[in-house]
DNA sequence: TCACATATTGAATACGCATGCAAAGGTGTG
DNA sequence: CACACCTTTGCATGCGTATTCAATATGTGA
């Protein structure tokens, strides 16, 4: 509706002066060809060859030829095709990345890191902003025609077939913060258990009583381990229940199940969250729909450290996941298995630790 | 090199119980290289060039040879290799789009809302995450050597060189939520000057007396407008003076601006701010720091609509300014561009209105 | 049945760059 | 001075697809 209201209204500015005719009309400046190495070649005076060798690293070229090369490149405006780079070479220097959850900080956090860091390598992303609910993206399959060195997937899983595909075609696939049972698949996590087991340990510090866990989805491998922490550590301390709810990663999803936890019988005064964006819900649903004090009557955990949490409007207490530490450490293995594609998967965890605000009561003494 | 080197130093992974030699050493599973045209032409029987207009649509191909064609294809897993297509076509259906902002959450709805309508007219993104410090940055320099067949700018402009090499190359530039006095630059954005307008005469109808603004860059064009809509309306209806800052559009620009103003002699009872995301800093400014009650003391208005306004954590009155129009627009433009490449620059202005929450004082009756 | 328009097809080539190979030039050693 | 050796260069070719052109096959009407 946005769309159509937007389209219709949209009115062209025209420029208030009209009396006085643009230049340019007529002029039609026909649209050129850029130059390629071959014009260069003939205005250095040399082969063509030899321009590729100028611009190729570690090439065999006399330092005064590529001056002069160099030279004659920058009076034209010379840039190297890179889609005929790639058909030769094999390598494009494009990294896919796929994404489901844009709209989490925590990922867009990710997705610039990711630009940041690959630029200093001269290489780009090509951006998937698949659909959550759909877990093979039509368009994901379509990545190999691009011959893309790696794929990275944040908040999405490769399908089977993909996985598979890439694995015969030695495109190393890496998962950020999503596990993967499929073989030749890396993945890069923060520490999921050990998040869960010292949340628990800081709420039962705090004197909480009634737990609740707030997770994406069901089958969130990564989310499972965060509960699994989380549960068995309150067991070991002998809480027996922990109120499980699941929000889907999404803004909605989590603020219906805070609903569920916070307008159950015995409702928790302690509410772990699978990512920040979520807690953020259960706070606004606390607050406003509830009427609770946090973390008076309720704590709130989350699980990120995004930027926001830390805003006072949340002031919000969460386990931290270092978006620019696991965004290193997916570009270290990507060139890992792009140097040998046959080897095996390679898994790691990156460190983190609670960050202490204003949203759960703190343990005394 | 890596070769020699993975056989030389490579270690076997052993399982512990080394009794048992790993079944997959020697296996080695080599790369394989992905079919071609040429593959499927001979195992479907005709030539490479039957294939290829077995894909390309509105070839001549008879029915019967196609989907043999189709049938070999689909058993060889063939893809077409884009890099190739782009190199023969001179059109790579890839779209470059350089953000500075990403933090921001409307830019994140931006880059979502484009990557879905572009996805389906089976083009994709080229994404460069610039830093907003940096006008020209060097990576984006590098956009024509991707043979790039537009190039979308949201929350940066492009620099000059980059606009003449796009003109000659006949790439359309379109530049979502920023202005360009550039000829050939086209530009989508929401209406700035209204929208100050009308932000002005609800404040004014909310009975408030001073007025702050908070702006992004002195040198932002698009807020410039905001700001002289909203600065000119007062005027005529009898308000002298506006105390202005500026944020630079992020979070903490945002909160310093609203320490200037809130800590002024005469603070404002009224605040415009030139994005929502700023305007979530000035209320967490003013509510903790300053101890204001938000609308009481002091009203806050902000502009975008972003999702995040609607969450009762910051419940921001705003203006819209609906991404998925503002994006629809944009590759409006671009196709008109790219069909036309000589045309002139296409300005388009989307609707937007006032969302009332519960951030300013509403007018009474 | 024949002339002719149409539909399909394959051979050949272009797209812009990288690279193996051999030739040419230069250096140093014996 | 002959030789081996290294550096620099150009030629030729390949990367995978699109497209022109000519050739063939098919169908139409008279």
């Amino acid at each position: 509706m946005a769309g159509a209201q937007g389209s219709a209204s949209a009115k062209v500015c025209r420029d208030p002066f009209s009396s006085v005719p643009p230049v340019r009309v007529g002029m039609k400046q026909s649209v050129v060809r850029p130059p390629t190495e071959t014009d260069v070649a003939r205005l250095a005076g040399v082969s063509q060859s030899a321009v590729s060798r100028a611009f190729t690293p570690g090439a065999s070229v006399a330092e005064q030829t590529r001056t002069k090369i160099l030279e004659a490149a920058q009076e034209l405006g010379y840039q190297p095709n890179l889609m005929a780079r790639s058909l030769a070479t094999r390598r494009s220097n494009i990294v896919a990345l796929a994404i489901s959850s844009l709209e989490n900080p925590f990922y867009a956090q990710v997705v610039k890191e990711l630009s940041h860091r690959l630029a200093e390598t001269n290489r780009h992303i090509l951006l998937f902003a698949t659909s959550p609910e759909v877990e093979a993206d039509p368009a994901l399959e379509r990545v190999l025609s691009y011959q893309v060195d790696a794929l990275i997937l944040t908040a999405t899983t490769a399908p089977f077939e993909l996985a598979l595909h890439c694995q015969k075609a030695g495109i190393p696939i890496v998962q950020i913060n999503r596990a993967s049972k499929l073989p030749g698949i890396s993945t890069v996590s923060g520490e999921n258990r050990r998040a869960g087991e010292r949340v628990a340990a800081f709420l039962l510090a705090g004197g909480h009583k009634r737990f609740g866990y707030i997770g994406g989805g069901v089958a969130s491998s990564i989310g499972k381990e965060r509960q699994d922490g989380f549960t068995e550590h309150l067991r070991i301390k002998g809480v027996r229940t922990v109120q499980v709810a699941f929000g889907e990663y999404t803004f909605e999803g989590a603020a219906a199940a805070a609903r569920e936890l916070l307008g159950s019988a015995a409702p928790p005064d302690a509410i772990f969250c699978a990512s920040d964006y979520m807690a953020f819900a259960v706070l606004d649903v606390a607050r406003r729909e509830f009427g609770l004090n946090v973390p008076g009557d309720v704590s709130v955990i989350g699980f990120d450290d995004v930027p926001e949490a830390g805003h006072s409007a949340y002031d919000l207490t969460t386990y931290s996941q270092p978006a620019a530490a696991l965004v290193a450490e997916a570009i270290k293995i990507i060139d890992i298995r792009i140097a040998r594609p046959q080897g095996r998967a390679i898994r790691r965890e990156v460190r983190g630790e609670i960050v202490v605000r204003g949203s759960a009561r703190v343990p005394i003494g």
